[in-house]
Order: C-alpha cells, then structure tokens, then sequence
DNA sequence: ATAAAAATTTAGACAAATCTAAAAAAATGG
DNA sequence: CCATTTTTTTAGATTTGTCTAAATTTTTAT
C-alpha cells in the first residue's frame, strides 16, 4: 500500500498524541497539523475507510494495528534521515527536522533499510529519540542522570535535581536546559567528572556533582 | 519559488525533449509523462503562467532562461541522488532510477549541495550521464572509444565499429552491449590492453584491438 | 486546393486535500 | 437539569492535477 504524504503526516501526528491521551482528539489533531479541524474530520473518514484507524463520530481516534505499523515506519524514515543528515552531510540537529520532515515520505522501503545498515543501524536519532529497526521494534530508553551516561551516548536533559540559584547558575552559562540535548563525549576516573557537548557550543566539563542533578533520557545501548 | 512535483516533471521532461527537437510538441511530452495531451496543455498553460516556459497554443513549447535553470537543478538533484544509491548504498544502477525520480523533488538545495561535496564532486552519474554542478554548469562528456579512456573514467557504450560475427561474439560473452555502462578500471602499457568492469559481472580484460572497437560517451574529465 | 488525417485545445468532470461558515452534539457548571 | 460554551461535524467552495469526449486547428496527401 502507498499513502499520500498527508495521509502519513496524520497517521504519525496521531501516534505521537496517542502516547499522552489514548484517545486523540479532532482538535488535537487539527493544532498538531495546523489545519482546521473540518479538514481533520474528513481525513479520519478516509483513513478510517482504509482500516488504519478506528473512528466514531464526536469519539475521537486511534490507530488499528495496521495504523500503528504505518505511524512506526514513517517515524523510523524520518529519524533515519535525520541521522543521516547529521553524521553524514554535517548539517546541525535543528536544521534536520524538516527535511526529514519531506525525506520521511520516499516510498522505498529496501532504501531506508540501507539507509539503516549504511548508518550502522543505530538506535537514537540526533535528538535523542528511539529508531525503531526494520521490525518496527523500538529500543528502550533509559531514564537516569549524565553522571550515568556512557562515553559517546547522546541524551536529552528531562529534569534537574538541585535547582538552586547557584546550581541554575552554572547550567545556564553551560548552556544546559530542559531539552537540550548533549553527548558524552569523555568520562574521567580520576574524579568522575565528564566531558559533555551541546550543540553549538564547545565541549564543557563537568563534575560528578553537577552529572548527578541533570538526568536525561538516552538511548540504553548506543554505538 | 517551491514547485510541485508534477510540474517539475514537466520541466526536466520538456528539457530532455528539447535536446533533440528545439521545439516540443504536446504529444511527445504527453507521451513522455505519460499522461493525456490536454493534461499537457493545462498544465502548460500554468507553467506558461509561471514564466518557465514560452507557449503559444498549437505552436509547441521551449523553456526560458528560467525554465532551463529550473531543469538543470532537478536533474541534477536526480543524479546525485542516483549515485548516492549506486556508490554508498550499493544499489544496482539499474535499480535507482525510479527513487531518484522521487528524490529529486525534495527542496532543500543546501542538501543537494552537502550531498554534492558527500560524494565528491562528482561528475557523472552511475548511467555515465553528466552531473550539473552548483552553478548549473554540466560536464562534457567527450565522443569516443574504449581505448582513449582514462583509468577509472565511466561511460557507456554507444556503438560498435567491427560488427562481424566473431567481435560480436567477444562482446556478446563479455556483456558489452549498446547502452551498457563501463568503467575502466586498469590500462596495461605492455600491449595496451585495458581491464573494464560491467554492472553484475566481474571485471574483464579487452585487447586494444577490441577497446579501439567499442564507442563509448564518457566524461571529460573524470575523478 | 481541398479532403482526410493528425495534433492540439476546449469543455466539462472528478478525486484529493484543503478552507469558511453554519449546524449539531457533547461537555460544563451553576 | 438546563443553558452556555466548547468541540466536532456538515455543507458548500476552492485549488491542483488529472481524465474523456468533442471541437478546432494544422498538416499531409491527393
Ligand atoms: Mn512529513
Ligand atoms: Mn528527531
Ligand atoms: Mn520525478
Ligand atoms: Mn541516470
């Protein structure tokens, strides 16, 4: 089956609001996709007469197994792309997302397999999120602090611990903030410290204190 | 200006017309795209409408200076993107045609660029036609045979002097056939015999007498 | 020169994806 | 429990790219 690249667009806006709600709503969706919500109520009549979606009027939506298989597929493109993006062709990780946003849509399934083996088969993209392989299984990501990250892992920061003025202080001027995203670049034994990267910023150190009070979400078996 | 697909179909197809006829009919290009000629004549109203092209009704089509340009972007775009497949994924050069016809619509130019310096400047694609580069400029390829070509140069086969049954035979066996593509791959000086490598088919050693027997289009300048 | 053939355009439709405005259903809150 | 607000759907258009059938123009060949 070949779906237009709309139709993908909403069959991946509604699997990712379906990890918060279970239930995805018209509006939810039309604000997802910046659309009306007239526009969204006629799309889930189609995608609804193609089986990839359950849908009752005034109910809200979610994905069929076949649905869900679709949403994976497009994410795992799109994240495929925009690693490739990034190792390969230099480009920053906030310039990838809407390329990918259009490389998602590239019908080829043998070309992102390849695409998946050229790059190692790896298992984040540049922004910390999962890669799902060709299975459409979706590694685990763990959830724990810089001070536990292994050397070259990439990580997104999801929390800070001690948020005092003097702590918030030396984050700030390291440029490290709810979301950012950072890599690992070098652990230190001596005195645990660790040699962090934020992208477009020059790699920092930082103790095993400072590692401790900023946790991350980050991929469970990187390389 | 952003195109849709559809109408950059139209341009690249009308450019390659013209290469033969300096004017382009409806039918040709209708039969090109295979589509029905009033979808032509719609259609080029609207790229008429766009400044891409000089159409008068029952009078034929050509590009304008933009047009051209247009064309030799998308083109581009298409066979860089045939290369990538060819030389990082290992595509076969027969397989890669109908990816690169959805890859050249993607608009980002600073990833064509990025993709260009990726492969090395290229230029020529894995059928041995030439590479426009950044500035729309497209390589020469050069007229002539086998045994003038460069080490490492490409090429395709465009036609065979000796025609007896006997040199068609070597050919035959070897799977040298009009349109085929070739690389040389290793001049030897001691009897000025080269070793060349077909798509599928281990490498083989051709004599100067049936290198000087077999035409090839290749490129100027090659690596 | 003119009739037949071929090429091209026009007319009228249709599917996909979108919109705005109006109607209908559901949720909320006194 | 009912009135108001919010959400969602329906109705009716629009744009883009396509189609078939019919009309028109150009070309070709007697
Ligand atoms: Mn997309
Ligand atoms: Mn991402
Ligand atoms: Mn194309
Ligand atoms: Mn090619």
């Amino acid at each position: 089956m070949k779906y237009s690249a709309s139709k993908e667009n909403y069959i991946k806006a509604i699997f990712h609001l379906q990890q918060e709600l279970e239930q995805v709503s018209t509006n939810s969706l039309a604000e997802a996709l910046e659309t009306a919500p007239a526009s969204v109520t006629d799309m889930l009549k189609k995608l609804k007469a193609q089986q990839l979606l359950q849908y009752e009027r005034y109910r809200g939506v979610r994905l069929t197994a076949s649905g869900k298989k679709l949403a994976i597929q497009i994410i795992r493109k799109h994240r495929l792309w925009e690693l490739f993006l990034v190792e390969k062709l230099q480009f920053g990780w906030e310039e990838v997302h809407d390329i990918a946003e259009e490389l998602e849509h590239i019908s080829s399934s043998k070309l992102v397999d390849r695409l998946d083996e050229f790059l190692g088969f790896p298992k984040a993209d540049p922004h910390g999120d999962p890669i799902p392989d060709m299975q459409g299984r979706i590694p685990a990501l763990r959830q724990s602090t810089v001070s536990e990250m292994p050397e070259s892992g990439f990580g997104r920061v999801s929390g800070i611990g001690d948020q005092s003025p003097a702590m918030l202080a030396l984050l700030r001027h390291n440029h490290i903030a709810l979301g950012a995203h950072l890599q690992v670049r070098k652990r230190f034994e001596a005195d645990r410290s660790v040699e962090i990267k934020l992208a477009g910023h020059p790699a920092v150190n930082i103790s095993e204190h400072v590692a401790k009070n900023i946790r991350v979400t980050y991929e469970n078996n990187p390389q």
